[in-house]
RNA sequence: GGGCCUGUAGCUCAGCUUGGAUAGAGUGCUGGACUUCUAAUCCAGUGGUCAAGGGAUCGAAGCCCUUCGGGCCCGCCA
């Protein structure tokens, strides 16, 4: 059980009282008291009703605890009026206690049944494949995996998409640098392929653009080229857009990120889905042919409060809009899927990675779903709109398409300057095009060095192999924790010497309440016995981590109905404050009584259990050391 | 000009969806706790006209309106 039994109780046994009563009966909140000394769970009903019946909030909850008194039920040792018009409870304890312990122990704790296998697909990093990881793209790629591990631990049957945008501009730009602008296809020493190619290849054929005009003819005709997929320019395109996504990858899974289909634009577009989609929309009377003014002879979409986005233009051809029109129908299974998969890499965790094809031989599988959540920053937000809308028209159900928007990451001040950037003391937006960036491979390496030195100061006698591994969990972490921790409408100012302070509200504060837990059963060395009584639970530190832990799966459903990742890690940082607060002021090993020493033994199990799961939904590693 | 987001402690942010108890954390600063289950920890202190004004309400950080500050977006580019 969990606390939301004791809330249910009190729900049900305030609704009965009332009737007893004779009160008129009325919505209510039950939740957590605000402050440890008014009790466990408040109840506002006082205020609610004291208008209606005419009395005190305070007079209407003591008439509601005084028959509340007589059948206290299971879970309720105390109820009492509070001056101030709220309802306050205690919660039975001695059931409490073991109930949650036990509980805890299940392997899918916290686990609750939101979506009733409901197939929800959600598409998230679909970086550009011309260039490395910066820490932008990493608020995407935590967020969009964060969101799928929540939705799945919330009963979802959820498919994970990263779109490879391989006909675009942005390919087309390294393309003409290999090609006509000398830079050879074999990135110096060891760098890595993306960050050759975004590092060098993409900001310096950029700069080009500005003085050599017969470079930007030569793009258009590239990007022709790729869109079209014959030539042997398409095909090295192909070759070196899949040399990038391969070391895209790598980062992604590095973070913990893992996928089931990676889904290439050149194939929807060489898939006529558009052609389908458009014919859709134009018997829909949801685009239309505009007869006068400046976007005459274009098809547009007319939006209501905004200016008309123009869909085909007058020469006929699409427009950027017509590539994930299709894409967001065919997500939703509404077009006929004229893909088919193949297998591209099985990943660490054994999930499979799958491409779309063309090629019929290979496999038809569904990676469509009944809702489908985009994870892209809100500088889309009104192109993201344009889908929503058309989408809720092609499947006449309003929310089924999700645009999951995100402020973006800059970089303050200091950062910039170590770019040679003097931002006047502002922070700045990144940019791939300009070089503005800091790459996500670069802070992990900062970080993963700087907790290496840390783990090996506080575990000399660990071997590098151990070490080189705490410090990754710790690394990744911390930089998956920063990037989750806020909400996703305030701007993340990136800082790197910030981002390396590792103490209070952050990762490795956490992982290292887990390494504690760790630590003292190990020590204990034999499994505590969950068979004995657990009353010896009592203090106030212990009481609340109980209260914590009974908690877990009100949080999943929170975080789930609201895509709010930021749930969960608030979550496990109130765990693992109260787990600290219990280490300092209570002894385990060192208790008064072998009776006492198990019962708090079962405790910090029941706690690293709950951390470690609850973590998993952050796709952070639970150390057993650090 | 229009649209979206945002403004809470020196700094970074919770709380706002669903109004109610003394507005909470972290960080910073000051002081304290390691012969003790790992001090990436804990404890105490410091710090707030909840941007401003108005409205509805018994009651507003929260709801409504106005104003101001900050950010982003608004191409027959992608």
């Amino acid at each position: 059980m969990t606390l939301r039994l004791v809330y249910d109780e009190i729900r049900l046994g305030v609704k009965q009282v009332c009737h007893v009563l004779g009160y008129p009966e009325i919505e209510f909140d039950v939740s957590e008291a605000s402050r440890p000394e008014f009790g466990d769970v408040s109840c506002n009903i006082g205020f609610l009703l004291a208008k209606t019946l005419k009395k005190k909030p305070l007079d209407v909850s003591q008439s509601i605890a005084e028959e509340y008194k007589k059948n206290l039920g299971e879970y309720v040792s105390e109820v009492s009026a509070h001056a101030s018009g709220y309802l306050n409870f205690v919660a039975n304890y001695s059931l409490l206690v073991p109930q949650v312990i036990y509980s805890s122990l299940q392997a899918n704790y916290g686990s609750i049944d939101l979506g009733k296998n409901s197939k929800m697909t959600i598409e998230h990093t679909s970086v550009n494949p011309n260039k490395a990881l910066h820490v932008g793209h990493v608020r995407n790629i935590i967020i969009g995996d964060t969101v799928a591990r929540i939705l799945h631990k919330a009963s979802y049957d959820v498919s994970v998409l990263n779109y490879v945008d391989d006909s675009g501009l942005q390919v087309a730009d390294i393309i003409v640098g290999f090609k006509y602008g000398g830079y050879s296809d074999t990135p110096p020493d060891d760098q890595k392929f993306d960050h050759y190619c975004g590092d060098i290849v993409y900001v310096k054929i950029t700069e080009r653009y500005e003085t050599d005009k017969a470079l930007t003819e030569l793009r258009s005709h590239v990007l022709q080229e790729l869109e079209e997929g014959t030539s042997d320019l398409a095909k090295f395109g192909d070759e070196i857009t899949r040399r990038v996504l391969e070391e895209q990858l790598k980062t992604c899974w590095r973070l913990g990120a893992t996928y089931d289909c990676l889904n290439f634009e050149s194939q929807i577009v060489r898939s006529k889905l558009w052609q389908v989609a458009f014919e859709k929309m134009k018997s829909m009377g949801i685009t239309e042919l505009e007869q006068e003014g400046k976007n005459a002879g274009c098809w547009v979409i007319k939006a209501e409060s905004e200016e008309d986005k123009v869909l085909v233009r007058s020469n006929g051809t699409a427009t950027y809009i017509a590539k994930d029109i299709p894409y967001a129908a065919w997500k939703l299974g509404i077009l006929e899927d004229p893909f088919y998969y193949k297998h591209y890499a099985v990943q660490k965790t054994g999930r499979v990675l799958w491409q779309t094809t063309l090629d019929s031989k290979e496999t038809a599988m569904h990676f469509t779903g009944d809702r489908v959540i985009t994870v892209i920053d809100s500088r889309q937000s009104r192109l993201q709109n344009i889908i929503t809308k058309i989408m809720s028209d092609f499947k006449s159900k309003p929310d089924s398409y999700i645009h999951l928007g995100y402020e973006s990451v800059t970089l303050s001040p200091d950062t910039a300057k170590t770019l040679d950037l003097d931002t006047g003391g502002k922070s700045v937006q990144m940019s791939g095009r300009k070089g503005i960036y800091v790459s996500a491979d670069y802070v992990l390496d900062v970080l993963s060095e700087q907790t290496f030195d840390e783990a090996k100061k506080r575990n000399p006698e660990l071997d590098e192999m151990s070490l080189v591994k705490i410090s990754e969990q710790v690394a990744i972490g911390a930089l998956r924790y920063a990037m989750i921790r806020q909400d996703l409408d305030k701007i993340i100012t990136f800082d790197l010497t910030e981002s390396l302070s590792l103490e209070g509200d952050t990762g490795p504060y956490i992982q290292y309440a887990h390494a504690r837990a760790m630590r003292i059963l190990e020590k204990y060395g034999k499994s505590p016995n969950f068979g004995a009584s657990l009353d010896a639970v009592n203090t106030v530190y212990e009481k609340d981590m109980v209260k914590i832990i009974g908690k877990f799966d009100l949080q999943v459903e929170d975080a789930a109905k609201n895509l709010s990742p930021k749930i969960i890690a608030k979550y496990c940082y109130h765990l693992a404050v109260s787990f600290n607060a219990f280490y300092e002021h209570v002894k385990v090993l060192t208790a008064d009584s072998e009776d006492i020493m198990n019962a708090r033994l079962c405790l910090v199990y029941s706690f690293k259990e709950t951390l470690a799961k609850a973590l998993q939904l952050l796709g952070i590693d639970a150390p057993e050391r650090m």
